[in-house]
DNA sequence: TCTGGGGTCCTAGGACCC
DNA sequence: TCTGGGGTCCTAGGACCC
């Protein structure tokens, strides 16, 4: 805790679906979901107007469908766009300070002491986040965002959320205690609904009530680390830094299916596709890693993991692939999965040329001796899974898609069925636009980039 | 129309080493 | 012959966050 509040941080309102809402001029003042629009969908985000229904993040989106009203806009999500839109809103971030966190896409904490601020004063920082408001709804085309001040990265978390949307709250340095403890204490990051049931049971639902037991009944109640970090969070104990640049750990991709799958093959071409956007990703980031992680999740949604450890690091998917399909088939598939994941964790900057790759992939177990010698051990070819398939022939429209149309201009999929596709013509700076039911195959329909909603100058 | 996808951190037990 | 403690690595699972 500080003595001045000056640990900033924002929080971009309902921030997916207010993105659809400036990019489509028809979903402005109605209630929309970005979420998962298949069978086993969960909402992401749900706006205002939708969060009235009783709509909120983590509803399976089926749910949300049956409290919504007709006409209520379901999405899937556009990441491009809300990237885009967060590197703005985290590029203005950066002006007030080089110390920039970003929690996700939608959320970051500053550092202003790390700026060039002399006047750290509760009425300076006021005016500074007031200015913040205002620059990031000018900048995103009318996305807003709730500003939290304060002494340390707890107050200004709670501080934003105090004031939602557009708002901005600031807790005086000394006043910490006066804010905190009226809160039920899953206000607190780290108190979920399991630590919340157990705190209930004795007793505890205020952070004030948290305030009150001894540091031996917390650890007890929630382990060492855990016990102490709460016993410090309800006294606003709290030296948290900012920290720019924090180095990913892992890397990884999952997959809900429509239907539980017990095929080993058609699970096999999945485990391919996902291990080759990890390793991509890997690459991309110019990283490998030693530890490949099976995830699966059962019929009945027990969820289990199975890791191997390689004895050098990669990014390279065949490897990848090899290694989880092999965890797959000693964990087995009866009963049927809804959930397949790889991962990729252990990671270090040195990225390794292919030279053990063929070795590792047919020497099971591994063991020392598998090493090749110095002078060019060829790589063995094996064979290399199928690239991923492309969703080809047909094209997949999805609600909420941006798509050009050579004649009627550019738009998004409302709906689709039956054969045919039903895009709204409209973007971010034109009013709300009219509706056209296509042929799905219609080949004047192409999928597009996301709409500039900058105004031309 | 029951329960996403991408992560982080912590705990605990066993193997292994000194 | 019996008894030891600490540290690191690996694996599995759980809680939590956005």
């Amino acid at each position: 805790m500080r003595r001045e509040a000056s640990v900033l941080h924002l929080d971009l309102d309902a921030f997916f679906a207010a993105v659809e809402q400036r990019d489509k001029p028809s979903l402005r003042g109605r209630p929309v979901i970005v979420g998962g629009v298949g069978g086993r969908g969960v909402v992401a985000t749900a706006s205002y107007e939708a969060r009235a229904f009783g709509a909120h993040s983590a509803m399976p989106t089926g749910e949300a469908r049956r409290r919504c009203p007709p006409g209520t806009a379901f999405l899937g999500g556009r990441f491009a766009a809300y990237r885009a839109t967060s590197d703005v809103v985290m590029a203005l971030l950066r002006e007030l300070s080089p110390l920039v966190e970003p929690a996700s896409l939608d959320e970051a904490y500053v550092d202003l002491a790390a700026g060039e601020h002399r006047d750290l004063s509760v009425e300076a920082v006021t005016a500074l986040g007031r200015a913040l408001n205002d620059r990031i709804a000018a900048a995103t085309g009318g996305v807003t965002g709730s500003v939290g001040i304060g002494s340390s990265k707890l107050m200004a978390k709670i501080a934003s959320d105090l004031d939602k949307p557009d708002g901005l709250v600031v807790v005086p340095p000394g006043t910490e205690l006066d804010v905190l403890h009226p809160l039920p204490v899953t206000r607190l990051g780290g108190v979920g609904p399991a630590t919340a049931e157990r705190l209930h049971q004795i007793g505890v639902k205020t952070v004030g009530d948290l305030a009150a037991r001894s540091l031996t009944d917390l650890v007890a109640l929630a382990g060492r680390a855990h016990g102490a970090g709460l016993y410090a969070l309800a006294r606003a104990e709290d030296d948290r830094p900012v920290v720019a640049d924090r180095e990913a750990k892992s890397v990884s991709a999952e997959e809900t299916f429509e239907r539980d799958l017990t095929d080993v093959d058609v699970l096999g071409r999945e485990i391919d596709a996902m291990a080759g956007r990890v390793g991509g990703r890997l690459r991309a980031s110019a990283v490998s890693g030693r530890t490949v992680t099976l995830k699966l999740r059962r019929y009945d949604f027990t969820t289990i993991t199975r890791s191997q450890t390689l004895p050098q690091p990669t990014d390279d998917p065949r490897l990848i692939a090899a290694t989880a399909r092999r965890l797959l088939t000693e964990a087995g598939t009866s009963g049927g999965l809804r959930l397949l994941g790889v991962g990729v964790s252990g990671l270090s900057v040195y990225a390794q040329g292919d030279l053990f790759a063929g070795a590792l992939l047919e020497g099971e177990p591994f063991a020392e001796d598998d090493e090749p010698e110095d002078d060019a051990t060829p790589v063995r070819e094996v064979r290399p899974p199928e690239p991923e398939i492309p969703l080809a022939v047909e094209k997949r429209w999805w609600p909420g898609q941006d798509v050009r149309h050579d004649e009627l201009g550019p738009g998004w999929v409302w709906g689709r069925g039956l054969g045919r596709v039903t895009v709204r013509f409209e973007g971010p700076r034109t009013g709300p636009g009219p509706v056209r039911t296509l042929a799905a195959d219609d080949p004047a329909l192409h999928p597009a980039d996301p709409p500039d909603w900058r105004t031309p100058r």
